[in-house]
DNA sequence: CGATAAACGAGACGGTACGTCTGGTCTTGTG
DNA sequence: CACAAGACCAGACGTACCGTCTCGTTTATCG
């Protein structure tokens, strides 16, 4: 039996992200990323590329994966609420930077690319969500959020306007749009909010 | 002086259009939409696109634009709070299908090319985003939702979900998820609703 | 319309035969020239060939062709006999450097590729041929060649010798081949030649 | 110490030739013959086949002659000039089959590899004209062929025509073809023939 | 008879060229 | 002078083989 190469396999994780610009930002838009300067830059050949990836996107998000898999810090010694609010600045300065770029683009890919969107939403979001949905249902354990709301839609409610900034570019990705998500999510999540007005027509 | 050609104009958008399966949804990917392919349908040169458009993005939001010119029905005769549950559904209804395909992509083609997302956002995205800040000044006016709230931040509350499930694929867009996102809106848009619980660190 | 560019046609046959060192003999077999290579020494992109030319040996048999179309000198003012002799020694020497190179290679690459052989024998070879049978015509005429054979058959006699030599490399192609090929030759060429003794089986 | 492993190499050496259609005709080119398909085929490493052969054409002469070691009938009883007549029909019906198409292909990869076209002309074409040598060598003591020729140039004057119109494709290989040739040659190899005509110039 | 070393199958690997495709520009005539 | 037609250069695409190189696994002598 042979082997697959591991020094081959994170040269070009590392290419991908350097060409990127996953460091300093300073890099190529994932369209104007070629499998070509993937392989040059890593000292590998096309082929080897392809006999593991099924394509750019691909080999992006798996570069990108296995580079973020430490910065995971869920912040265990506070209390729920406290929690979250940590959570959505800390997700909001990483997306103001680099990584925001290529969640970005990734996001993007995944419009042409079924598979792409799949790939992204079960290996990078969902455990994204997972870690807000953790600290959800510990604030719910400890009555600092309503028990009668589903965590998927919890986190969507603090995710969503982040993505949403992130991909339309409707202002900037700073502590301050950080605050006023938490803000407004926390209305909706915390426990003696008023019961909503309903219009009477639709 | 000649003037441009209105008739090359209009079948170069229809085809972009067309090719896009604006129709009926079983189209391209704004990916694989190629110049040639719109002026080899439109019985056009490229050189005469070229000559008015920058991009592909921009002749697909030219031609997408130009078709949903007249779908704007704000729904005057409501009070806002119904005006704004009808807004929210209709265009949840309209992103489900071949429009929400379209206005994926043309996010998408936007991070890989910043005039496009401008162009997006300011030509597309700004008059849908002014409808939601008209409704929700009229209901400040009113008293049916809170005035210590910016509009924009307010619209972005409402709109956001649509968009990262219309872009993540985190579900369907259907009525259901249409009241979901009203009713989570809605929380922290209606007046009276109680403080928000303040973490104690972060 | 639009019009070929006589600019690349001449720069791409130029290309093929540099590289093919026609001039020096120095040069890439026709198997290790590449339609890359052409291209890039041509300063002409890659389709521009393959949208004139179905193949590399259509290329070089043009460029080949082209190159050889003023060498043509029959030796109009000797008699029949005295021209043959001057042909083949004419051929001999000729095919002795880097046109018998590319002559051999083109015949080589015909053995892989049909319309590559048709090719070359409906463009090069059949001019040569056409170029002895006039000769051996003018000799019949003159009752200095026997007149009961067929013109292709006599060429045939002249020819193949100097392919075969040329092909299989069983020995040098030098002014005393070619002598011994027109003394074969001309042994059956020459009218009053003895008839053929028959074997008694076979 | 360890030997080489016959099962593989015959196995090899059968892929190969299967593969160029060396039966029914319906094969391969040797250019479109690869190393792997050999490898594949033979169900063997294509180190294995690396280890014993430098190249394609090769294993491939290896195979051919392997295959063609019995077909080598002299014609012992017949008087030479018969011999010769017999042995021409033979080697033109042979080649106007699979073994015509390999023998063409085999010279066809000399000319873009000398170490291929010397082991051809060593280990298959200097048999063959070994066997017409000897014919030759027992007419001109019999009598029957002009002593004062060489016999490589007069199996050169047999041979050369059959590789000419296997090579060039001028026309068909077959009994009438094989019967010129054999006249052709007889003319210049027949006793007592009138003496070429001398051209005046040249 | 068990050690040992070459030969082997499997197949990953770096290279390189393939022939195709699209992008965006430029040229040539036509209306 | 805007246009259609379309040739052009540039360069990435994904595929195919090349010949080399590990890997374990036979397999056949030889100590």
């Amino acid at each position: 039996m042979v082997t697959r190469s591991e020094t081959s396999r994170q040269a070009i994780l590392a290419a991908a992200l350097h060409l990127l610009g996953a460091r300093d930002g300073h890099g190529l838009t994932l369209e104007q990323l070629t499998m070509e300067a993937i392989a040059s830059r890593a000292g590998v050949s096309k082929a080897t590329i392809y006999r593991w990836w099924p394509s750019k996107s691909a080999v992006v998000l798996d570069a990108f994966i296995e580079d973020h898999i430490s910065h995971t810090a869920p912040g265990d010694d506070l209390n729920a609420v406290a929690a979250l609010r940590s959570h959505v600045r800390t997700v909001v300065r990483q997306y103001a930077g680099p990584v925001g770029r290529i969640v970005a683009q990734l996001v993007a890919a995944g419009q042409y690319d079924d598979e792409a969107l799949n790939a992204f939403r079960d290996r990078f979001w969902s455990g994204r969500n997972q870690v807000v949905r953790t600290i959800i249902l510990r604030g719910i354990d400890g009555g600092l959020i309503r028990g009668d709301i589903e965590p998927d839609v919890a986190a969507a409610l603090l995710y969503s306007p982040i993505y949403h900034r992130l991909l339309l570019g409707t202002g900037p990705l700073d502590d301050d749009f950080a605050e006023q998500v938490f803000d407004g999510a926390m209305r909706g999540l915390a426990p003696s909010s008023a019961p909503v007005a309903q219009g009477s027509g639709g």
